[in-house]
DNA sequence: AAGTAATTAGAATATATATTCTAAAACTAT
DNA sequence: ATAGTTTTAGAATATATATTCTAATTACTT
């Protein structure tokens, strides 16, 4: 048996760094191909099609970012905790911009066509659950709630104030300077003290 | 001479319905002159191509929000027409929720091809140069500064962290909550209380 | 050394979509 | 009413890209 001139990661990584630079629906086969130095039909060897591909590709970045995540929030200070994981934000988009440009810059649609393998929506889907899990949890071990509001204000303090911080620096190819990590924590804290109001 | 059944602005607004609704990427000219209920024939009698037609849509989009934007900055209550303008975002998403999909879920360059009519990329570098020289005319006025750093965190609490509270709702179709503008508010005076640091 | 099976290679094909083109229709002005 | 001009209409064409297909490699196996 012939061993593999192109593996299955090697396709996966070349696929990343075009969208990553041109967007999903810029990421053509030719392109990727070029970008691996492979033909075409090496790829489809490996992948049923180009939305497959990119397919993992999404699907591989938001499992590594998620898993990184995820565990931060099982720190044994509960609020340095919640701080560490809105500060992995910026961190994380420092050190793999490309993965961060590809679940940053796009929506989750332009990467999760119908049509996908069952097998790939399963997994989709169990990433949703497992982070909405993972952030019940953890809301609750914080705040001593869950309720719809608590959550969704300390959804804002984690994620989404940081990737806001986060998204203009992406947009230009560039990555985010220290001043945004401030800028992450002065909103948490801020957020959080509206933990506190009503029922 | 005949007159028109399908005025310019109607299939703006056709192609601004799909973009919004399947991004600009899914917007085919089939799909357009479809939500017109036009032939694709008649399309093309008012624009050169796909690329010009997204890109008007785009150029509309962004110009109505700019002026809404930079015309509350002129306030005579400065502190007030700070927060004002940071609020005006989710209230912009509620009002106007397909141009805010638009901008909010996609980059720049996916409307702002190469190969848009040069009268086009001027009017994209115009409108780049007036956000920029209205948020430092403003910035000055608000912090007695315009440096680089006062500028981001500015730039941050009215309008990056507005986006990021935002954006979650668009993504799934919906449009922000009236939590989303007490965290809007935490934010602006979080961040602003960073402004006074260093030199 | 020859057989074997996975893999590469890229040309050929299919498909989807943008664009062009020709004719008919619909008004206006003379 | 008729000529003139814009606009509609949608079929025909071009183009770009995904996908398939056949042949040639390659290294392991016997």
């Amino acid at each position: 048996m012939r061993p593999a001139r192109f593996k299955d990661v090697d396709i996966i990584e070349a696929a990343l760094a075009v969208a990553a630079r041109e967007g999903p629906a810029g990421a053509s086969i030719a392109k990727i191909a070029a970008q691996a130095d492979a033909p075409t039909g090496s790829i489809y060897h490996r992948f049923r099609s180009r939305d497959v591909l990119l397919g993992e590709v999404w699907l591989k970045a938001v499992t590594d970012f998620q898993n990184a995540y995820i565990k931060l929030l099982d720190g044994s200070d509960v609020e340095r905790a919640a701080l560490d994981a809105a500060l992995f934000v910026p961190r994380y988009v420092r050190e793999n911009t490309a993965e961060a440009r590809l679940m940053l810059l796009h929506r989750r649609e332009d990467f999760l066509v119908p049509g996908w393998p069952v097998k790939m929506l399963e997994q989709a889907e169990m990433l949703g659950r497992q982070m909405q899990a993972a952030q019940q949890h953890f809301c609750r071990k914080l705040t001593g709630r869950d309720d719809r509001k608590t959550m969704r204000i300390l959804c804002y303090a984690m994620v989404e104030a940081p990737m806001g911080a986060v998204r203009p620096y992406l947009e230009k190819g560039g990555t985010p300077p220290p001043l945004v990590d401030s800028l992450v924590e002065a909103t948490f804290h801020a957020a959080m003290a509206l933990t506190g109001g009503d029922a």
